[in-house]
DNA sequence: GAAAAGTTATAACACTATGTTATGGCAATT
DNA sequence: AATTGCCATAACATAGTGTTATAACTTTTC
């Protein structure tokens, strides 16, 4: 006979196995005595020898099925997990994120959140990886992650983006004199030596921006990529610094007062994804938590001063 | 949809996503495409979300898909390993045997017997478990071994018993002054300490009897429990003894002679197995060849003199 | 040892799974 | 706009899986 084995026949094999008769197995597995038989009848033509020996009332199984048990069950589990996960997917209770990120968020913001959504997901694994934006953006064509945060985001057509206007705030050490004032402005920073993110981003041209639209200019003291590294600076009492609030208020104890700055310069976070490829249910629904976690950072899209945006979707 | 997840979805999956189109996915299942779309859109509709994405002309499986692909991939295996381990079964080619044998088999000639049986069989795997013949009885009655080689075996309802008469001879160090003679009877040893085996035995009784018979008495040197230990001895130029002729040609040429004894008093090996435990076929197949492998030390199953047997099958 | 009780195998039939062919719609390409 | 290829659906055939009815066989009971 060259038929094919069927799960079915597995399924009523191991619950003779545990019964000893066919009639209980047929019980347990909600099914009539006979449907049970003939499955084993065609199981036994299948496999080639007796599955069973007559021990009085009991049928024990025979060695060749012994040898095979192990398997046969170890197929029944994994058929039973598939199921279970699945179900579970569909919940929104298992699967993998790959995220790139931003070097500052690998280490503070992002963990929370993670931490966060995966505590209601058990079955929910997550990769972060953090680099330089140009990268993020390679990693998004390539469709080698799920999910991206980066910024100085110009649109890209294998990309979506969804963007986020981070409030920036003035920070500089406690009992500098600057805490005299309520709001801080480019005229008052006059003098200062800043601390700032590097000439080529955005993010400076419009802060140097503001500074001449006040008819003063904008003395470098550190050019740093990430805020956090600003924030750093200042806690030890370096100089001042324009960095995002979300990352200011992480060292709000830590020798730094907060200023809102004037004009509001927004910090535009990209959440980006690959366009081509699908992502899973989850993914959004963790794009989703993540974007909602900014949100009480969140300031107006537009700086006062109307800068144009360069967001494509 | 509280459907049933099926092997044939899972096979039709695997197909599409090596494939990245229904078309030759069916191809190669050798089945139509809509039949394949089929499975496609019921296990869909089972899992409770999307398999593919449309890319362009191809199919790309899903995140959620490629979640579970491993485990499906892992299923399907074991489905084919368990085909295949049932074929070799069937062609005797894959099982356990489990066997239980006197000390003196363990070491020496079953080890051989063992290695030529397996090299036609490579997917069968022995225990050897060597102890005493109690034990081996009582393993037979629990039926925790398929096979024993015992000695000494009066019968036992709960077990099959199968005879072998091993042909003894008795056996002496070079040089000795028996040398002279082609064939050694008690009588000649009226004078020589004998090594033979433990007064209890049934063996040394009917050893014992020949000397009486001839109106003469067996003196012990040593008493033990193995044929080969006496060999040993006698090897060393301890003695004189009386074993298995099978022994004996092991030592043929560690300075001992080898000479029939007469009367015949030939050692009553039993090939045992539980009566009720249904033997695998590769059991069956062993014992045969186990016995055939005695063949060429079998004697005349009752001594000359009309001592009577305790055999009962 | 005959009767009773329980278990299994077979037959006849119903429904589901899985295959077929025919066909129309949609997308990529010409 | 026409062509080509791929996929989904419909209609139907066959095999797998369930049902009930019933006969045959075992074990237990008297």
């Amino acid at each position: 006979m060259k038929q094919k084995l069927r799960l079915r026949q597995f399924e009523a094999l191991m619950a003779v196995i545990h019964n000893s008769t066919v009639t209980s197995a047929a019980k347990e597995l909600g099914i009539s005595q006979p449907a049970v038989s003939r499955l084993l009848t065609d199981l036994k033509q299948t496999l080639g020898f007796s599955l069973f020996d007559r021990r009085g009332g009991q049928l024990v199984p025979t060695q060749e099925v012994r040898f095979l048990q192990a398997d046969i069950q170890r197929v029944l589990d994994l058929m039973d997990q598939i199921g279970e996960v699945s179900q579970s997917i569909t919940e929104r209770k298992a699967g993998h994120i790959k995220i790139a990120c931003l070097p500052g968020f690998a280490t503070s913001h992002l963990p929370m959140v993670v931490a966060q959504f995966l505590k209601d997901r058990p079955g929910v694994s997550i990769t972060i990886e953090p680099d330089r934006p140009e990268r993020i953006l390679e990693w998004m064509i390539d469709e080698q992650f799920d999910f991206g945060i980066t910024d100085g985001f110009r649109g890209h057509s294998a990309v979506v983006s969804r963007d986020i206007h981070m409030r920036t705030v003035c920070i500089f050490p406690k009992g500098h004199i600057l805490g005299h004032h309520d709001e801080i402005t480019p005229t008052l920073l006059c003098d200062e030596k800043i601390i700032h993110t590097r000439r080529d981003s955005n993010f400076f041209q419009r802060l140097e921006n503001a500074f001449l639209a006040e008819n003063t200019h904008l003395m470098t003291l550190v050019e740093t990529r990430q805020f956090t590294a600003a924030c750093e600076l200042v806690s030890n009492g370096l100089g001042v610094a324009i960095v995002s609030e979300m990352d200011a208020v992480k060292f709000a104890n830590r020798n730094i007062e907060i200023r809102p700055f004037v004009p509001s310069i927004p910090h535009r976070l990209s959440l980006v994804r690959p366009i081509l490829k699908q992502p899973s249910a989850i993914t959004l629904e963790f794009i989703d938590a993540f974007a909602a976690s900014l949100a009480r950072f969140e300031g107006p899209a537009h700086p006062p001063q109307g800068a144009q945006q360069a967001d494509r979707p």
